[in-house]
DNA sequence: GTCGAGAAACGGCCCGTTTCGTTTCGCCGC
DNA sequence: GCGGCGAAACGAAACGGGCCGTTTCTCGAC
């Protein structure tokens, strides 16, 4: 899985260390959980991996970057299939609070889409990762459309966009320890408005 | 010795207060809109306003208090009372993107939530800014509730929530060119959602 | 005289790049 | 297999430049 070609990491002819990439990824987590995206340095990282700030530019052209390969480096959430759509829909936001929560991805992905705020790079890091996880999330939808608990015509990707938005803006404005019910209430307004006739 | 001699175009008038500030208003809305918020600091504002930094820090603690000023300088966006749920949200949302779009107001905003990601009182800030937005933008379900268009158990702050999620997402992954279409298959997921019986 | 203003300079941190000498690894001839 | 060579990655240090937030100074209006 690491031997691949990542976007704006050389591959070819390439003999990287590995254990220094490790390093400098476990250090550059390090470094968010303990000092927050405001103390997000690559100087700061390369003190933390005892490593020099050119062997991290050779591999990661930004901070963004950087901050993508640690956020995908984490645990998938795990996406429910209960049957029910309601259940898969609550079951994933609640998943995704608590691993947001109780994981350094919270911080990581809430500092990646700041930085997306100022550096073009990372929009579009960010533009093609939000699209993957819509398509991937709406498969939920899919499957409560296949069930007929959706309405064929309903678009599954703008769906998933609205739950995405959801768990975005709780994200972005400290707000992961939402309660079930609310988050319950939150979703059954999104699904009664989608049901299909069965 | 100093720089008497500018080109001359402003009397020796000293600038109190309220003239002073206004220029340094503009300035940073005209630093952002032009250097994007990655260019945005507070020396490009003062160099613009010919303002001195210990002024703009003797009114403004922070980066943030500066940017939530000059956002709340802006035009308030219109909120629709057409009658109908549908027509209104939508309207919203379409006026919301317009002059998220036309405006500066959009870059402001963004720069905002993204400040807020590393700035403790910037999070404050914005989460009071939002909540008062929350209750505002649910007056229009409110209306809706009144006229018997929505149930009346539903929770009219948790559906501004939901339509101000969607529309934060939007800005903060640029597309705010979403067509009226697509706006409208969102609001109406969500309104036939929350109908009530009438 | 007082007060708020702008200018300038402060130490400090970080940026992204360059240079340095060293270490590691792939390859090729033996 | 073995050994050596060169390319490439490495850590460390230093570069010019920018911004941070603060301090000091001088000036002009009241």
């Amino acid at each position: 899985m690491s031997e691949q070609a990542h976007p704006g990491r050389r591959s070819i002819g390439a003999r990287r260390n590995p254990d220094s990439a490790d390093a400098i990824l476990d250090a550059a987590e390090a470094v968010l959980t303990e000092a927050g995206y405001s103390g997000f340095s690559i100087e700061a990282v390369a003190r933390r991996a005892r490593a020099g700030k050119p062997t991290i530019y050779r591999w990661w052209p930004s901070k963004a970057a950087l901050l993508l390969e640690v956020y995908q480096r984490g645990k998938r959430v795990a996406v429910p299939d209960t049957g029910n759509l309601e259940e898969d829909l609550v079951g994933f936001l609640n998943n995704l609070f608590r691993h947001w929560r109780e994981t350094s991805s919270g911080n990581v992905f809430r500092s990646l889409v700041a930085e997306a705020q100022s550096d073009e790079t990372a929009a579009v890091a960010l533009a093609s990762y939000a699209g993957g996880r819509r398509s991937h999330t709406g498969q939920i939808i899919e499957r409560a459309k296949a069930r007929g608990e959706v309405a064929a015509g309903i678009d599954s990707a703008l769906v998933a966009d609205l739950v995405a938005s959801y768990a975005w803006k709780h994200l972005l404005t400290n707000r992961l320890d939402e309660d079930e019910a609310t988050i319950r209430k939150a979703v059954r307004y999104l699904t009664q408005g989608i049901a299909g006739a069965r």
